[in-house]
DNA sequence: TGTCAGCATTGATGTGGATCAAGCCGATGG
DNA sequence: CCATCGGCTTGATCCACATCAATGCTGACA
């Protein structure tokens, strides 16, 4: 089936590949099946911050926008659901359904940025470093549906630049902080990518973040 | 009117005053009708971030919800109209419209906070105050329905420690770097609020955004 | 089996902004 | 007219993180 044709298709980016520049005419919104993603924002100096992290059945592109405002980047492959954008509005228009979905899932978004201010704006390296790992951890649990209990072990999807990038920090102090967990028994890693979590709760009170609260505030 | 009778309802709250405090009740949705408030996050040991500025027109609440998640506060006098939420969900539920047109600013909402995270991962001192005053000129500007033309002047609606609370930094930093764009003629002030710009593109240049671009990125 | 490339770690040093600590200014009230 | 108080400014010092610079590890490929 020829993309250009039907409505909706599928496209399939490897690892590191660049899925849409900032400014590029986007006539199409997306969908990620598999795989993980980055939104970023490039500074001219080259100051790079990510803005977004996109995950299995996260949205992309916006409806009534013509033109990217992020660059979007494959963090690992990934394979994308795609929808030519007018049919898409149109379908929206039709079907109230969509658009509350899309309100719900941009609502939660928001709050995930305003979560990511509070890191960026006021969290040490140390904090920020614990708050992801602490994330991830929390998305891979809930992706396996499994429970958040203790000792979990996963694979860490993002290199330490992309850390760096996620953070608002340089790779070195990623990489300093990420040993100094390590050194102190916050974190067990095997090889570079796998993170093992001896004690969940140890972690959380890493991040600096209310814990009694729990998943709720 | 009874508020607790009627759908709709006005409150009034003077400036420093507290609209709600996170996870506090919250039965209503409103909209700011004058005046300035904003969100923010504060961490156990104090530490406190912005996370949203809210002007005129911006919606506060979120449907579906019954617990604030960031505390509301006045930053100047401040009417807002209030909705209690049952019946306006189920307005929303009847009216396809709002749900779109909630989702429209919701979207806008979700890119001024991914400019603010780049501002806040990435960007120096100096260039963080830069923008904060080039984004309340624009305000201001819209606001008056004048051009963005040269020779801006109008009033700073936040305290130096808002202005730190926004912008990720200590309210000295912040003083001092609005002193040091003074010093460099970048801006003009009479009194410790009112700032006049003398050159708007020469201000730009000190936010470290792409210029070339200008708004539609 | 060497070597090369791409990540990652680690060390030495520099610096932007935080912190601690005095004053300053303009409004408000006795 | 002075006292006071909240917001602001300015100075001295400190430190967390950036920067610059080697070096290590792992896997791909000739």
């Amino acid at each position: 089936m020829d993309q250009l044709e039907s409505v909706k298709y599928y496209r399939t980016f490897e690892a590191g590949q660049t899925v849409i520049w900032s400014g590029d005419r986007m006539d199409f919104v997306a969908s990620i099946v598999t795989g993980i993603a980055s939104l970023t924002q490039t500074m001219e100096d080259g100051r790079r911050q990510m803005v977004g992290l996109l995950l299995p059945s996260d949205f992309i592109g916006r409806p009534g926008r013509a033109t990217a405002a992020y660059d979007v980047t494959a963090i690992s492959d990934v394979v994308m659901c795609c929808f030519r954008r007018k049919p898409f509005e149109e379908l929206m228009g039709r079907t109230p359904r969509i658009a509350q979905r899309l309100l719900e899932m941009t609502l939660d978004e928001l709050d995930a940025a305003r979560e990511w201010m509070l890191l960026l704006g006021r969290k040490t390296a140390r904090e920020k470093i614990a708050s992801l790992i602490a994330i991830v951890a929390r998305r891979d649990a809930e992706l396996r549906l499994r429970s958040t209990g203790n000792d979990l072990s996963f694979e860490l999807p993002l290199t330490r630049e992309a850390m760096a990038d996620y953070l608002g920090l340089t790779l070195e102090t990623v990489s300093r902080q990420i040993s100094a967990l390590k050194r102190d028994g916050v974190v067990v890693l095997e090889g570079k990518r796998r993170i093992t979590i001896p004690d969940f709760d140890r972690l959380l009170e890493e991040t600096g973040d209310d814990t009694d609260g729990g998943l709720l505030v």
